[in-house]
DNA sequence: CCCAGTCAGTTCCTTTTTGACACTTATTCA
DNA sequence: TGAATAAGTGTCAAAAAGGAACTGACTGGG
């Protein structure tokens, strides 16, 4: 029988014992009940691109109506998107980011650059660039009083 | 084992699994192939946590233990997770994140800290802080080129 | 040596979710 | 007039997920 610490962390470079704290379960579980499925996510990069109606979701995505239909539902329940008439009377509607969705954008980033770095392809990868310079960026985090970035090992948790 | 083409039911639909790779998909896609399910980040999220065997496993996230099977399976094929005997003879494994497994940390944080400033909560909030400092970290995109932080207004996407 | 328990699954069956296709309503365009 | 568009809804079958029980190879206790 193995006993709790006999164990040998083989692979990774990153502290994991640092992040036990910070992923916490109860908010990871009740984001991913929101965005954690299938569609929502894809639905979001769409709306990041700039679409948004439903039609246009329906081509762009290849999702089923009845499907959308929930999901753009949802979305405006909780807050991240809007659903906002631009016609009457064949009552049309568009559906934007709130910037409650808008603040999801360092998932999306976070999953594009982990598929770009550690999927195998020989297709075309996404490479996220710095707009003014076109250097490829760094996902990280950032803390204002060092003014340094770090990486997760030096992330600690705080219960206020 | 059974390949993509081996059968085609005659109703003309289409094994989900079977369509893995044989659709020209964008990153986030084939990213969220792998991770945009119900279960896959809560099992990763476990096993940052230090989660490492099979019945650990269920007791922690509760989930049914065929899915369990699928979803490890899956993330060992896709080689974020090993599974390494620990026991012979009754042959006994644990799963462990590999480098690819970690690199997805940037996920859990980015769902982690949306859940926390977005949820309707009246629980107690996790909050994620420099260690060195105890400043609530920003998680942004670091560009190294002009040695700035900046937002997702920022980034553009190329296509090389 | 026998019994209970553990671990890592598998089998079988039920419930839930999803997708495909057709239909609707109101309006504009040719 | 007929066709097209936008934003859905209804129906129903297929697929995925869930739950409970079962298996097989051991292990440790008495």
């Amino acid at each position: 029988m193995s006993t709790a610490n006999d164990h040998v962390p083989s692979t990774g470079r990153i502290d994991v014992d640092a992040l036990n704290g910070a992923i916490e379960a109860t908010t990871i579980e009740r984001t991913l009940a929101l965005v954690g499925d299938r569609w929502t996510i894809l639905i979001l990069r769409a709306a990041f691109r700039g679409i948004r109606r439903f039609d246009e979701f329906c081509a762009d995505l290849g999702i089923a109506r009845p499907m959308l239909t929930r999901r753009l539902r949802k979305l405006v329940g909780a807050g991240l998107m809007t659903r906002e008439p631009y016609h009457e009377h064949p009552a049309r509607f568009e559906y934007r980011l709130t910037s409650a969705g808008l603040a999801l954008s360092p998932v999306l980033v976070a999953l594009v650059r982990w598929g770009d770095h550690h999927l195998p392809s020989s297709q075309a990868k996404t490479m996220l660039v710095h707009g003014p310079c076109g250097t490829e960026l760094v996902q990280g985090f950032w803390c204002e009083t060092c003014a340094t970035v770090f990486g997760p090992g030096a992330i600690r948790s705080v219960h206020p």
